[in-house]
RNA sequence: GCCCGGGUGCUGGAAAGGUAGACAGAAGGGCCUUAAAAGCCCUGGCCCCCAGGGGCGUGUGGGUUCGAGUCCCACCCCGGGCACCA
């Protein structure tokens, strides 16, 4: 009898594959709907991990699924191919980033290749092909025309050992994300996305997509909408009004004193104290973490300065205290320290006023509800409607106004760095900012002789390449040296998958029109934020400038837990990667596919352990043989025949329960047990089975079952087994459907409960009537050695399943 | 602190409010074999036991229900996200 040999069947089949170009679609429409699958693309670097596996497992699946329930699938590959790993390499070892990526992308091509993922390879791409970056700066220029991109100075993130800024959500507690180093402010020109415009269509559309609720609760709080009022406060000696942001109007009387932060431009000119001037130049120079640690003191100095508060007329003091943030709200707030813990540490500290003005709670700070006291005309009035009383009479004298403020800010894409899509813009002392005209594009990445980050772009040595004429004027003029954030380049390439050889436009409103939006997105729920958002947002733009007709990239997502190993997550650095290789060579592609699709829903985390993976390959090797014995035994016929026996019955029940586990919910762990259930049977009644001409049908039957449903897991041992069984090919043959008549049998059991406990399990007629189930039960033998003399008070039946005698 | 998840055998995990522990792993036993590997079969939550069964069991404490791993309340612990956000 001949061994399960992965080694010999999985390159077969995937030569068949690639021969045939079973996997590519063409973008006519056909009779089949079009669907499509798409994971996050890989960023290549060394080889892929395996992360990557479980990824490109679960996505396949759902494709192969998809395909055989008679959807056109599009399911492509790409390479996120920009960033700093390939360029901190070259910095290393001086070898040319594009060199490194090209053999990353091309061990990346092969493992997936040989772990047989269904891609149509037709439309790969990797995003630092000119083909493919000079679209992404034809789309930036579409930004930049309509005041989406543009240039400001900002306090910004700064890396000093990248030496590059940062976007917000690449600063982790105060750290640059990729090397770990404590990121610095820095004032600087830089370019942004003004997402920020976005804000609230991005928070309201999550409502047309289905997506986790965990990834939409995290987009809501980095977004940050709040809902509250502007409020100004006047300071007369300058005569300069102040406006702040609060959430709570309905404190405004208890409002003893005022704070700006310390970048605010205001600070030194309403005092010229040097005690002033030292607070505000050492609190500038301090990182974002030490400014943030979470127990540090509420310090802060007296500007000597007094404003209006609006509602009472009173004077209250002004002090710089650097817990007041300038990049939100208005850089100054009124503090309530009787109703705000941050306000009252600081009270404290400082020996000011605490004056309730809401009641409740026994101790201060109190921020809950309760009726008004100590303001004036609003005393006694909930504060709740007093929130709005207060807005309208502000709003009525001028002094005030309902006003929403989000977390987000707009995302700056700038980069430092060399190996980046540059930034088609050109600077020319004449006309300013000017645009590369379309049909100069790519501007392309010149060579540099040296990448080491300098606090300026490595290409800014590239004396030739900067040097150009102003396309406006035809003056002298230089080209923009920054190059753009690599998730620019991931915010629309799986736009490019629907046209990917276009090279007239980054696609074609056909090819868009037939695939988008994705219908099912996979990826890892670390992109929940960062990823997911900023192709959100450029999708509302595109579709803003009639270049797209959806708003939302993404209609269905799935997020699949990390693997860590020993805990942490894996990265190089840490030295803890897991490489899928090994796995893959001892056991083949279809082993390892199914062991991270078995150990756990692909949708939870899981510490990386190979212990279990011996089973998985060993239920493989069971229906290899048992095919065999099969194929063997008799030859290809047509379905089985035959009173169904219980292993027909088992069949059905496997399709039923992989189709509902597959499709519904992305449960690949029950979906594989279901088949290894089925399997088990197989063996358990494979000779009596055999014996018989119907038997041997049925058996048959069950094991081409098993090799259908196996296949989205296990492609290639799927297509052998399907093959030897039947002659046909598993993947030309539509998804199996169960018969309801071989789900349900004959009889069923009968769970027989005392006062809700087990006594005893018996048969009973499939369908049998309320009064026949519950006479069944009272028959029970030991119902009644149970009973003992007691008196059955109610009896709750439920149809097809139990009863349940309460007794007393 | 706030917002999401989650606590089930030795381990990974399974259970539309209705049989807790499917399917695997590790372990133990048996068959086959000169032997080993592979394969096949059996046992497998804890305690008691005349092996038929009895008692207890899903982080802790309460509650709803004929019936709770599942629903509600409070608490403890673990993971993820956000955080002087006014």
């Amino acid at each position: 009898m001949d061994r399960y040999d992965a080694a010999e069947i999985e390159p077969r089949w995937q030569a068949v594959w690639e021969a045939e170009r079973t996997w590519e679609v063409s973008n006519e429409p056909d009779s089949r709907p079009a669907q499509y699958v798409l994971e996050m693309l890989p960023y290549p670097s060394g080889e892929p991990h395996i992360g990557h596996l479980k990824t490109y497992a679960v996505g396949d699946a759902v494709a192969h699924f998809r395909r055989r329930n008679g959807f056109r699938v599009l399911h492509p590959m790409g390479y996120d191919a920009f960033g700093l790993p390939a360029e901190n390499h070259a910095i290393r070892t001086g070898q040319h980033p594009r060199e490194s990526t090209a053999a990353s992308i091309e061990e990346f091509r092969r493992q997936f290749r040989r772990w047989g993922v269904s891609i149509d390879w037709s439309r790969e791409f990797a995003t630092h092909e000119p083909s493919y970056y000079r679209w992404t700066q034809w789309l930036f220029l579409r930004m930049f025309e309509r005041g989406l991109a543009y240039r400001d100075q900002a306090a910004v993130n700064w890396c000093p050992d990248d030496a590059t800024v940062l976007a917000n959500e690449q600063v982790v507690d105060g750290r640059c994300e990729r090397c770990g180093a404590v990121v610095e402010p820095r004032n600087l020109e830089q370019w942004f996305f003004r997402i920020t415009d976005y804000a609230d269509r991005l928070l309201e559309d999550v409502a047309q997509i289905d997506w986790p609720s965990n990834v939409v609760a995290m987009q809501e709080n980095w977004i940050g909408r709040s809902e509250g009022a502007e409020v100004t406060f006047r300071n007369e000696a300058l005569g300069v009004d102040y406006p702040v942001f609060t959430t709570r109007p309905d404190t405004l009387f208890g409002a003893t004193f005022f704070v700006m932060a310390p970048e605010h431009p205001d600070v030194l000119r309403l005092s010229d104290s040097t005690e002033v001037a030292e607070y505000v130049r050492r609190a500038l120079t301090e990182s974002a973490e030490d400014r943030g640690a979470e127990d540090r003191e509420k310090t802060g100095v007296a500007l000597g300065a007094t404003v209006t508060n609006p509602v009472n007329g009173e004077q209250i003091p002004v002090y710089v205290a650097d817990y007041v943030l300038m990049e939100y709200g208005t850089g100054a707030i009124m503090a309530v320290p009787a109703h705000d813990a941050r306000d009252f540490d600081f009270a404290q500290r400082h020996g000011l006023e605490v004056r309730r003005v809401i009641e409740g709670g026994e101790a201060l700070p109190y921020t809950g509800d309760g009726p008004m006291v100590a303001s004036g005309r609003f005393d006694g009035l909930h504060n709740r409607e007093a929130f709005g009383q207060i807005l309208a009479w502000l709003s009525s004298e001028g002094l005030g106004k309902p006003t929403v403020n989000y977390r987000l800010r707009d995302w700056l894409l700038s980069r430092q760095r060399y190996w980046g899509c540059p930034i088609p813009i050109v600077h020319c002392e004449q006309c300013g900012l000017v645009a590369v005209p379309d049909d100069q594009l790519p501007v392309e990445l010149p060579d540099v002789a040296d990448y080491a980050p300098k606090g300026r772009s490595p290409l800014a040595a590239a004396e030739e390449w900067v040097r150009t004429d102003c396309p406006q004027c035809g003056g002298e003029a230089r080209r923009e040296t920054d190059t753009m954030d690599t998730f620019v380049d991931s915010s629309w390439y799986f736009l490019r998958y629907t046209d990917a050889r276009n090279d007239a436009a980054p696609w074609s409103p056909e090819a868009v029109a037939e695939w988008m939006p994705v219908d099912q997105y996979i990826g890892g729920v670390e992109h929940a934020i960062l990823h997911l958002m900023y192709a959100r947002f450029f999708c509302k733009a595109l579709a803003d400038m009639d270049l797209l007709g959806v708003q939302e990239p993404f209609a269905r997502l799935f997020t699949q837990g990390m693997i860590t190993r020993d805990g942490a997550k894996m990265s190089k650095s840490k030295g803890n990667v897991v490489s899928p290789r090994d796995l893959v060579e001892r056991y083949g592609a279809d082993t390892a596919r199914c062991y991270i699709l078995f150990v756990g829903h692909p949708i939870d985390g899981a510490d990386w352990s190979d212990e279990g993976v011996e089973g998985v390959h060993r239920f493989l090797s069971r229906l290899y043989r048992a095919t065999g014995e099969a194929a063997d035994a008799t030859e290809a016929s047509g379905g089985p025949v035959g009173e169904p026996t219980p292993l027909l019955r088992k069949a059905h029940w496997a399709i039923d329960k992989v189709t509902r586990d597959l499709g519904e919910r992305f449960a690949t762990h029950t979906a594989i047990s279901a088949v290894m259930e089925l399997v088990n049977d197989v063996y358990a009644q494979r000779e009596r089975m055999a014996a018989s001409t119907d038997g041997a049908s049925q058996l048959r039957f069950a094991l081409a079952t098993a090799a259908s449903l196996i296949f989205p897991f296990a492609p290639h041992l799927g297509s052998e087994a399907y093959e030897r069984l039947t002659g046909r090919r598993v993947w030309e043959e539509p998804w199996p459907e169960a018969d309801p008549a071989l789900l349900a049998s004959d009889t069923v059991q009968l769970i027989v409960q005392l006062n809700g406990k087990l006594v005893d399990r018996l048969e009973m007629p499939a369908g049998a009537q309320e009064d026949e189930q519950e006479r069944i039960a009272r028959s029970s033998d030991k119902l009644a050695a149970r009973l003992d003399g007691k008196e059955i008070v109610t009896t709750i039946v439920v149809a097809g399943k139990l009863v349940n005698f309460v007794a007393r």
